[in-house]
DNA sequence: CCTTTTAGATGATGATTGTCATCTAATAAG
DNA sequence: CTTATTAGATGACAATCATCATCTAAAAGG
């Protein structure tokens, strides 16, 4: 209980940065309190506001902040782009992204949060978004953005409706159908 | 401030459904409670319990309500089969369906936080998106259900990525080519 | 008509929320 | 080395939440 370094106190942020952006996409935006979020940090919930303004401050950070993460962990493919690609989508509609939101995309988890929320949070969204078809588009020859768009559209009301339908055959039909269509537009077209 | 008859409790129970099927669709399930559903049903807190178990046995009902009275709009246009199918997708992402979640599909609004509910609360959506399926199959001809399936999944996600990125040329160019993909897929193939 | 039941109102419950004032000890500045 | 600053802890605040016990007047049952 003491004061630390200038240091040591970009790492605290940046924990609670951290913290929040996993939070917001497991439990959601409302459901997150600050409290929550500094303990995950490792701080008790009173030092929140030497770092950020308000929550609302927080969240639109935290919101950058998963999409930094979430586009990180398909970096990890580093094979060519056009493979590249098909893995992003392999991995989009796996069992194991519908199953941990908390490290995944933000899109699906968020968007209807964001939806009611402010202004800088949608922007975040938005930019995210741009980011993301930008990604997609470098993986798909002759790729108009427009194609990159629907994919993206199509991954993540799958990966929504994957999640809010629970486990079972209606699940697995979707998210077949939608793989197989995927494949199908980045082929040919 | 008294007793009244088992139609009015009958009436009285119609109105909370409906109060809560709306208000779910408009804050967001977490975000919604009793007080403000029984609130706008035109009763006082209280008085719940005498209709409803809990909360959650409340949202599992509105989440079908909200799926009987989101199909509903959509059954306004009596066309053929075919015209009906593509009236209700252009009904879908248009812009009116975009500013007015609260009498809208409860697809995109609740699936994440259907996803971190209970199970009764997955079954509802679950047997929701198994209907729509089904309707909307009747419109295109020689459907297989994985064709629908995908325009589901797609129409889901551009409805919840528009709302979620604000107004905006990313926005226009998201619903234009959405629509269009569409379009293509429910005249050949 | 008289008794029992109950729809809905009133108000309290303990828990949780975002925000802030205060205190502390250690860092940064001189 | 002395002084001013501040990171984070502690604890309180007014709101809000789901749930329930109690009260009432009217409906249902006899």
């Amino acid at each position: 209980m003491a004061r630390k370094s200038q240091t040591e106190k970009a790492e605290s942020r940046a924990r609670i940065l951290s913290a929040a952006a996993r939070l917001i996409r497991e439990k959601g935006i409302e459901q997150t309190s600050v409290a929550q979020v500094m303990d995950l940090a490792g701080m008790t919930h009173g030092g929140f506001y030497r770092h950020f303004d308000s929550k609302n401050h927080l969240i639109t950070e935290a919101i950058g902040e998963a999409f930094h993460a979430g586009l990180d962990v398909f970096d990890e493919t580093q094979a060519g782009n056009r493979d590249q690609a098909k893995a992003y989508v392999d991995q989009y509609i796996s069992d194991q992204h519908i199953r941990t939101p908390e490290i995944g995309c933000p899109l699906p988890v968020l968007s209807s949060e964001v939806a009611r929320g402010t202004d800088e949070w949608q922007e975040a969204l938005c930019r995210g978004l741009d980011r993301a078809t930008t990604k997609l588009a470098e993986g798909v020859e002759g790729a108009k953005q427009s194609d990159t768009l629907v994919i993206l559209g199509l991954l993540v009301g799958t990966l929504s409706l994957a999640r809010g339908i629970g486990e079972g055959p209606l699940r697995e039909q979707l998210v077949e159908a939608s793989e197989k269509h995927i494949r199908t537009m980045m082929n040919l077209d």
